[in-house]
DNA sequence: CATGAATGAGCATTCATTCAT
DNA sequence: TATGAATGAATGCTCATTCAT
């Protein structure tokens, strides 16, 4: 008969691991100590360990929820996503990076850039961990297998070339999302608009049928 | 021990640097010990201290030697470029990463995979690291500098499109390189040309006339 | 470990305190280390940082509680002396500084050996460590005050010349209590009574008429 | 057949000694590594060990040397005492340590702040140094002899009393030293005048015939 | 003789983790 | 169940000393 009910439990868990991640997000996976995550959680220093075995689970949980909580907007459009064009893909997955907030597994608002500083890091861990490297594999895959079946369904629909083979166009998207979620977390370019205008022009300028043309 | 010559105290710097290179690829900038670097490259613990002022020093030098040694064949490619259209710019650059060796300022052979290891740990780095973050901030703005002058000279040229701005064209194709090496030291993606087709069909298909066509 | 209960916790802060001092005695501020301290206390290495945050901070503890502990007895004595000759004073004061053992602040007897060598160890640390050295000259300036008091008493009286400045008195005095202290400790000289015969005899063998009678 | 002249060898040797009184004036024995005094001197790193065995033995030379530069002006006035009080001696003796400048064995000026600053720290050196404890021993039982000397000519001169111990009295005397000593250079207390004055009035008020006389 | 590069033991300090209470 | 004191290995760095040149 445990006297933490699961829903306290996990509730402290939750708790536990949004200190992690603030700490992680402003000083680094390791520059943050346990007893740094516990006293921003504000509870003892063992108690984490009667939530996570290690700060290794703490960080490969933050690294899931955080490659998780990134892409999930962009699995659910391109869930929906059905004559869109390679451009329009591109636009909103970045577009839905944009915002502010994100929302955690237990409905808690999360900062995104908290998140995006996280998974920079995770980056990094994956070079040398295998559990993390695993779950981001996983995380990787299920948004390039998203957005494959949505490049597949924009072939059927006439929106983009046959020629583009699902996968590879799927990784050219991921590309440009890591490569913009860099920019605007390491070399502070927050403007996701001049960005995601000319992926657009660049896609979409022929669609149009004119411009392309020599300018000057 | 008289004095050495300002050639073998190059020298030597230069063999602790790879040795601390291949460590860090390895075992990641935190993972490695100082006395790991010194035993690697086969000095005392001290020995490192007469040539940096740190741990930090380290870091810092391999992390700008690594921008400037993954960059320097796309810059150097930019500087040349008149008349290529983005996907021949970004094909051209993703395949000159894709190298096995690059040479150092010392023109010994490093492995290109090293220096993306490295590179990769280095954003992390980036988010609570001044100096760090201003050493890459001024080699990505280099890198774009010569991207965004070889897309206004292509523009000239009438072999991309007028609406790209130029700084905003260099930024999407830094995020796609940025992207593509990222896929290839922690997702596992050797597979460039898959990348390259893609990229390929999807901005150059409408310069043919209509989306859908072959490009090649 | 549930929380230490505050006495036990000083206790044990103490106990630290009492090794460091005895490590200190023997071996000098800087020949002892932070493990020696540690292992004298019978603690582990790391345990001493929970109750001080550097070494530098338990020499400064142990500097302040040195002169607080020597010149304890002496200022009490000022404190209450009405009508002493200066050599009534000195002799007085160079015999507290005689006993065996002092007290500490939680009440355990300390060696006056032991903090006459750590007080001979801060006057060089006061050379450049700015700490020790406000917190000695604040001791020094109070027992100085306590005995210029008592001098300006003892002139009110009649027992010593009018025309000496009590600031100054106050000086000659610690002048030779430190005197003793360092010939004590430092050149093996433990005897006080040859010591203070001499003051008692060259300063007050006049005052009854001709030199060399006794006082009182 | 020394390329070295004895001479040019003493003059080098005589360097380091300045240059490193000068550092362990500044920073103290165990702050001062061996390459800063190389440093201050402006020779190799390896040249001091051609001159001394090591550390140990340059800080044992700088104590007897500041030892002996100190109080050499002391033993000389005591040398031809004959008749002083020991206000005198001990007036004559503070005057002395007063003065700006004092003379090493080679004739060369050396700061006497930087001979006192020495000299503290060889007090906590001598606890635990059984060479420097040796010299510096050596050297205060020399002054105490040639004081004590002074002090016995000045009894059969009939300038202090009969009952002094002239052993005591020269310890309470070089007690008024040191003590001066150290509260100008630990506690800034260089005011030597209103040290002086105190002795002298508190040592021959009665000489006069009674208290609080004008002693000037 | 002199140089200064190299050594490697040693130091102060941190921190992931444990476990007695 | 939770606490937080304690552990002790590990880290970055220094420095007295040596010795090849």
């Amino acid at each position: 008969m445990p006297r933490l009910t699961p829903e306290r439990r996990e509730a402290k868990r939750a708790e536990i691991v949004a200190a992690a991640r603030r700490c992680f997000s402003r000083d680094g996976f390791h520059q943050t100590s346990m007893p740094d995550i516990a006293a921003e959680a504000g509870v003892s220093a063992g108690a984490p360990y009667r939530y996570f075995a290690s700060k290794e689970e703490i960080i490969l949980t933050i690294a899931g929820d955080a490659f998780r909580m990134i892409f999930e907007p962009v699995q659910r459009l391109a869930a929906v996503t059905d004559e869109a064009s390679i451009a329009d893909l591109a636009t909103a997955s970045l577009t839905a990076l944009s915002v502010e907030t994100a929302t955690d597994a237990a409905g808690l608002p999360v900062p995104v850039e908290e998140l995006l500083r996280c998974a920079v890091q995770t980056w990094s861990e994956m070079l040398r961990n295998d559990a993390v490297l695993a779950r981001a594999t996983e995380g990787f895959d299920a948004v390039c297998h998203s957005i494959a079946g949505a490049l597949r369904r924009s072939q059927s629909a006439g929106a983009i070339p046959a020629t583009v083979e699902p996968e590879h166009g799927a990784r050219v998207v991921m590309g440009l999302l890591h490569g913009f979620l860099l920019q605007r977390v390491a070399f502070g370019l927050t403007d996701a608009e001049g960005f995601t205008d000319d992926i657009r022009t660049l896609l979409t300028a022929n669609r149009h049928g004119s411009h392309g043309e020599p300018m000057s």
